[in-house]
DNA sequence: CCGAAACCGTACCGGCGGTACAGTATACCG
DNA sequence: CGGTATACTGTACCGCCGGTACGGTTTCGG
């Protein structure tokens, strides 16, 4: 039983690749079966039709996000104990894992599946909607329990708010891949945490302003990057999980 | 002439609209011509692939946000003189035009090509690049503008920020899309606006916040929205063009 | 040694993309 | 009035891919 497993996990993986690349419809079996070393009736041994190919992969990716969240906050909260430091700490890791990906991020499922939507049944759709309510009541939750000691300094909606980091990040995705350029993730991420910070910053931090910086992007988070990544890395899950991968 | 292009622009809504929910091969002829009327001759005639269709799809779709933002920021420039308080109006005319449709925004063209990239050629990704790309640099000027005027009250790159705006669009979309709710977009759209504001706002305004406000969203815009609605068409082209339809 | 799990091989149908090409209706233009 | 370009229609066909069916084979644990 172990065996099928494995080569379950082997096509899951090519087939959510081939997705995010090319679309659900212009993935074909045909592909995949080549590309992990099986013939047409394995495929179809493991499952019954490309619907419930879509329905496991998103299963598998919602669990995948979940837990690199759990991490992402947990490590937070264990570096600080005041609530918005945390979270600032928990989306400075969150902008790493993301942009440490070597050939950029492969894309959400969830926004590939919404552009498809047509595609798959209720269960499908009922099942992302439900993945991006559950992220969006969890960041809402947080930004609550900052708010306890931390007043915020404009009185927009917390669901809005919170709402914003999958905006936000989900958004990035989309531009690098247009624009082939990973690390627009992590700098939108990194955007997204200084409005957290001029919302919730009790002291006006008016620093020097940069009013002409036209010029090329500089990479202003190595040794940060390498702090972080060790940081969360300490911490995670010892292994067997091939669940933790990515995020979005 | 006149026949021709007017078939021709009826197909191009038609595919636009199924490339939007199902995807661009999950778009068949078949039902496109069945839904415009036509024979699969008819369709041949005017492109000469499902390549040239998406490549004229793409073009039509990327000249028809150029004009919604030409609009609203003209008008946000003719109701202030303020480079802070028009693009506020700009931000807030944009989040009216984009959550003004009857059954939700249909998507974003950009996003529903980026997730399907491996099915076009070089010719398309490239013009979905320098199309980001030309809006990223439009935010930008627009930011440099109000930072003359306003200095800012955070060290961030305005490169990040001009990102984010078109980040926190096409999340929004996919979010609207996944939840079925098109007011996220109009939502998300404001509290990116609720970012400027606080980035480059003089007077630290600490209002008294929400600190438990986990109950129902409430609709604080109909008034507005029939204001700026009444703006943002008066001055809008006299007709034409069917270019200016929606943005994203 | 038996039986379940995990496949392989082959054959086949149907749908869709795309091509080819001949024919037709309409409008405008000289 | 005739001709020519535009804008299609109609029919026939190929090839590829998704999906089904079903029988055979290997591997491995008990």
């Amino acid at each position: 039983m172990r065996k099928g497993d494995e080569t379950r996990e082997r096509i899951l993986e090519i087939a959510e690749m081939s997705v995010l690349a090319k679309g659900f419809a212009a993935t074909w079996i045909e592909e995949i079966i080549a590309e992990a070393g099986i013939t047409k009736s394995g495929f179809f041994y493991h499952f019954k039709d490309k619907n419930e190919l879509a329905h496991i992969m998103l299963k598998r990716y919602v669990c995948a996000n979940d837990r690199v969240f759990d991490d992402v906050i947990e490590r937070g909260h264990q570096l600080s104990d005041d609530p918005l430091q945390a979270f600032l700490i928990s989306l400075k890791l969150l902008a790493e894992v993301m942009s440490d990906l070597p050939n950029g991020h492969p894309g959400c499922l969830i926004a590939c599946i919404c552009y498809q939507e047509r595609q798959f049944d209720r269960e499908v759709l009922n099942l992302t909607a439900r993945s991006v309510e559950a992220w969006n009541a969890r960041f809402r939750a947080i930004l609550d329990n900052i708010a306890l000691e931390h007043p915020p300094r404009d009185p927009i909606d917390f669901d809005d708010v919170a709402d914003m980091l999958s905006c936000v990040v989900d958004g990035s995705i989309i531009m690098s891949k247009a624009l082939n350029d990973p690390s627009r993730i992590e700098r939108q991420v990194m955007a997204f945490r200084s409005f957290i910070k001029l919302l919730f910053s009790s002291t006006p931090q008016i620093r020097v302003p940069m009013p002409n910086s036209t010029g090329a992007r500089e990479r202003s988070t190595d040794r940060a990057r390498a702090y972080a990544s060790t940081v969360l890395i300490k911490n995670s899950r010892p292994s067997g999980s091939t669940c933790v991968r990515r995020s979005w």
